[in-house]
DNA sequence: ATAAATATTGAGCAATGCTCATTTTGTGAT
DNA sequence: ATCACAAAATGAGCATTGCTCAATATTTAT
């Protein structure tokens, strides 16, 4: 790889990680082109030689939040075994915390849109999807008799739920709720629903 | 009251319902005070004699959102009586059926943040805390037991989870939910919620 | 009618994402 | 090493926006 490539290789990952400390520090809004070329030493106009616009670079930074996301989960499944129903608990949780400690970068996350008339890519797309994959696991072993595409409804459902607990709970606006009261009330619910789905009809 | 006070109270208006056009036209980020300014007629600067910011204007316009979002769910509990879990379900829907209907308008509710330093002013947050007495009262009549603190605790607790399922399932980020679907994955969750809050832990 | 108070205007400022002609740097052949 | 060409970096500048404020126009009070 010539010296120049290389060169390049390493502005790119510089760039994200300013746009990463940036988001965690001044939220998505508090992300400046003008700020992100003076740290990393080059020209206003050289961030769009690294990157094709905004656009990308808060999806590259993304796609860092999901892969740490990912490995807080992965290793809450692995920490001592448990019962599915004490696993999607313990998911959960990790979850709640996850976005507690990382707060603006795992809002970036939800409250970036594309510019108007660019699609989201699907690489981007299918990386959300992974997240499925953690709770898709102890719900098979919950519910042995759905059709995976019926797991994977309830799967996007059970996370969309405790997604709004954390994001409504975390938010400022509204009172903001103690971590501590928010965890549990998340395992609550959680146990609730697993417990309602779980229950016979009578 | 003088006749200028007259003209800005009618102005105040017409910018304000502008304003809910552009949005619910083009979102939270189509909204532009130049263009608001032309439509009511108006020179640019004259949007800040009649509001304090865009801020301000965009909570204005949440405030009407949600007066009929609470019109909406308070016609859903008056259509026919029905017992506290059915009650709690056909709330659900009708948030449901309230933030398809008004998409843009209900996204910029929860999308929307104040410029950095400026706090939401108490009239908007105490309108919010309003949309959890809806689901109160059922909630009461299924929880005797509980005190008031404990039902406010799980009044919460329940719209976020159903918030996040109508959050994510109108996302056309991710996969677009169709709205029947998404309806009785709602309904689906909400009973399994209640059922698994009401059951006795054995 | 006239002066004082008030409201409206729109040019202009600062911030910001992005472009592109110009300049600088890197590459490869002789 | 030298030169010619390709590739990359630069930063001035454009367009868009929210917002300000001195100047102007309008309303009110006497």
């Amino acid at each position: 790889m010539s010296k120049a490539l290389e060169r390049r290789a390493k502005l790119r990952e510089a760039l994200i990680e300013a746009a990463e400390r940036a988001i965690a520090a001044k939220g998505l809004s508090g992300l400046k082109t003008r700020e992100l070329a003076q740290e990393i030493g080059i020209a206003n106009g050289g961030v769009y030689n690294l990157v094709e616009d905004v656009d990308e670079l808060i999806l590259r930074v993304g796609s860092r939040t999901l892969a740490r996301l990912d490995a807080s989960l992965s290793l809450a499944e692995i920490r001592g075994a448990a019962a599915p129903r004490e696993m999607l608990v313990r998911i959960a949780v990790a979850y709640c915390d996850f976005a507690a400690d990382n707060l603006e970068l795992w809002r970036a996350l939800f409250e970036h849109r594309m510019q108007p008339g660019k699609p989201v890519p699907e690489w981007a797309i299918s990386e959300q999807m992974e997240l499925f994959r953690h709770i898709y696991k102890p719900l098979a072993a919950l519910f042995p008799q759905r059709s995976p595409a019926q797991l994977g409804v309830t799967a996007r459902s059970l996370f969309s739920a405790v997604h709004g607990m954390v994001a409504l709970g975390l938010e400022h606006k509204l009172i903001a709720v103690p971590i501590g009261a928010l965890r549990s009330e998340i395992s609550t619910l959680t146990r609730a629903m697993v417990d309602g789905l779980t229950a016979k009809k009578e």
